[in-house]
DNA sequence: CAGATTACGTTTAGCTCTAAACAGGCCTAT
DNA sequence: ATAGGCCTGTTTAGAGCTAAACGTAATCTG
């Protein structure tokens, strides 16, 4: 095939298969199979949470505040989970989350509260974090928003290959998460 | 058998198709298609990152070191890059970049010249940067055992999943990159 | 040429995260 | 009962990043 230019001058992002074809020619022998499904996963990633930083900046909003509100919000009523329950269902150390509740609730989104809305319990001592009005009118204009823009990303790919890509995601999520294996912190 | 002392709730996060399913519940006509996209993205893109972290951390790098290495290494001869270039190929700022740069200094990986290495140059205030022999050896060595870590977390695929998926993120790459058309960098 | 403009890289303030130490409620066993 | 161990949540020090201001070299303009 044709060699590629050394040093191609101010253009897009060297490609995920010209990084791997580098590695190749610069240390034959290493495998580069992983590079281009992990580099572009990494750049999506990146594309989409700058993306949606930039729509919730005009919301007066942050990524970490949204990602807050809608686990609670999306939980259903009494608008109400455990910060153990929240610390689950995100991407972040539970420290992290003790810091986004306070801040939220310096901004008067979300209360806490030791004892539960219900009489249900975990049996341990749990802290209830629940949405204030605020908090509710704040998530459900922002979430729609949000999610009516990454619609938008993604309607270039057809109904097929969109179900094909989740399928694929969801086969390569379970297998490196048994091959890692490691608390998934 | 097993016994189940564990707490009620305490299993994986819940999967994409579940938040999906829990908005379109709660919030009738809110468009949930891209979450069974962007969702399983993130969480791939912290799992590979976790996982090259930890393997990492015992061959005494970073992976933002091991990043800046890695640029200037598959370059090839004569291993020196400008901080432009390497900010155009990475996914943080000119900032982060010339943090990056200081600290591997520092570390006595990497050099800073202000002239070229050779008589090449961009026509600009330009910083060349190259890799010292402690840089070139602690990058051959931990390349290696990154990519074949990684390359056993992608196995699991058969090669026309494999395919099948890069070319899909590929597509989805360039679209979102054209709808965004943001800075993004 | 001088002055203005542009391109590149660095510095700085502030932010959010992680890891680890800490604090305290709940439970079981002796 | 009480001692000790677990389980939750918070606090804290430090790391690395971003955005924006800054310094400076190269280039354009009149």
């Amino acid at each position: 095939m044709a060699e590629e230019p050394r040093t191609p001058e101010s253009g897009p992002p060297s490609s995920a298969a010209e990084i791997a074809a580098a590695w190749r020619r610069e240390q034959p022998g290493v495998p580069t199979e992983s590079i281009e499904v992990v580099t572009p996963i990494w750049r999506l990633g990146k594309l989409f949470a700058d993306d949606r930083a930039r729509a919730l900046r005009a919301a007066g909003i942050d990524a970490a505040t949204l990602d807050l509100l809608s686990v609670i919000r999306r939980a259903g009523p009494p608008y109400a989970l455990t910060t153990r329950e929240i610390t689950r269902r995100a991407l972040v150390t539970a420290g992290a989350i003790s810091q986004r509740v306070a801040r939220a609730e310096g901004q008067g989104l979300v209360e806490r509260a030791t004892h539960p809305p219900n009489t249900e319990d975990t049996g341990l001592r749990a802290v209830w974090v629940s949405l204030t009005d605020a908090g509710h009118a704040l998530i459900e204009r922002s979430v729609s928003e949000v999610l009516t823009r990454e619609a938008a990303l993604v309607n270039g790919l057809t109904e097929p290959e969109r179900r094909s890509l989740i399928t694929l995601l969801d086969k390569l999520t379970h297998q490196v998460r048994e091959r890692t294996d490691g608390p998934a912190r």
